[in-house]
DNA sequence: ACGTAGTCCTGACGGC
DNA sequence: TGCCGTCAGGACTACG
């Protein structure tokens, strides 16, 4: 579930809970956590013992700076959370815990979509533009649009710009006026500039409501993210738009579904 | 290069 | 009540 503004809240938190924690042990009861990645015993000698420096995020991928150099990165899939606590607990779907001088720092994820490993360097992540970095600059993006593919798969194309997802991506398309199925190379300059003001501002206003929670997400102190309230047209099927009284629908778009309102998106 | 469908997982919900 | 199909914040692969 976590797009940019849930991992960016999760990242808040842990910086405010976390920064300078020594980590006594990590362990991941889940062998999938993995895949693809070091295995257990070559996480526990890279992040044992040492103190975390820095927590960064990069498109959905939250990075914790370790003392010795390395990156742990962490994906939260569709449905992993971070909880922190002063003793080991438990919890529902529990599927890695850290134990520091802080605290701890229980993972639990329900679909174990989650996926972690080590880096050196931020470089090796498979990612595109955040657009709340210091490179999301306008010539940058400008470049990008040149596909036939819809408008919408390509806000959602992480080695594009990195973050967005499927809520946000019918949030932003909404407040843009754009339909999702517009073919990427068809926007007008007018429309490309829109689009890249209107990316960041919904995002930055997500990240100010602590996140959106459909039903999972939740932030390290297990609260809600309140930009539920704000949606437009998220899982609005049926309902009236905010902003003509259209009637929001609902299609499928690259296998996913894709919410807009047939009136005011053009 | 593109679109579509299937895959990895678990749980919630609605219909019959 | 219980069974079954569908759907879900993500991302990857394989096919035509």
């Amino acid at each position: 579930m976590p797009e940019l503004p849930e991992v960016e809240t999760i990242r808040l938190g842990l910086e405010e809970r976390l920064l300078g924690a020594l980590i006594k042990t990590i362990d991941l009861r889940d062998q999938k956590l993995t895949r693809g990645q070091v295995d257990l015993l070559t996480i526990r000698k890279f992040v044992e013992n040492n103190y975390l420096v820095k927590f960064g995020r990069c498109g959905k991928y939250l990075l914790l700076f370790l003392s010795n150099g390395k990156i742990l990165f962490w994906h939260l899939g569709m449905t992993g959370k971070f909880k922190i606590s002063e003793k080991y607990e438990e919890i529902p779907h529990l599927r890695a815990y850290m134990e520091t001088d802080k605290g701890y720092l229980l993972y639990s994820d329900i679909r174990r979509f989650g996926k972690v490993g080590i880096l050196d360097n931020t470089s090796e992540l498979r990612k595109g533009i955040d657009p709340l970095g210091d490179d999301y600059l306008y010539e940058r993006i400008n470049k990008l649009f040149t596909s036939s593919k819809a408008v919408k798969i390509f806000l959602l194309d992480q080695e594009k710009i990195s973050g967005i997802g499927n809520i946000y991506a019918d949030e932003i398309l909404w407040k843009a006026r754009m339909l999702p199925n517009r073919p990427t190379n068809s926007l007008s300059p007018d429309e490309v500039k829109r689009l890249f003001d209107i990316v960041p501002e919904v995002l930055k206003e997500a990240v100010k409501y602590r996140g959106t929670t459909i039903s999972d997400y939740r932030d390290i102190n297990f609260n809600r993210g309140e930009y539920s309230e704000k949606l437009k047209v998220y899982k609005m099927e049926g309902k009236p738009c905010n902003e003509c009284q259209g009637i929001i629908k609902k299609i499928k778009l690259g296998g996913r579904s894709s919410y807009y309102c047939p009136d005011c998106q053009k």
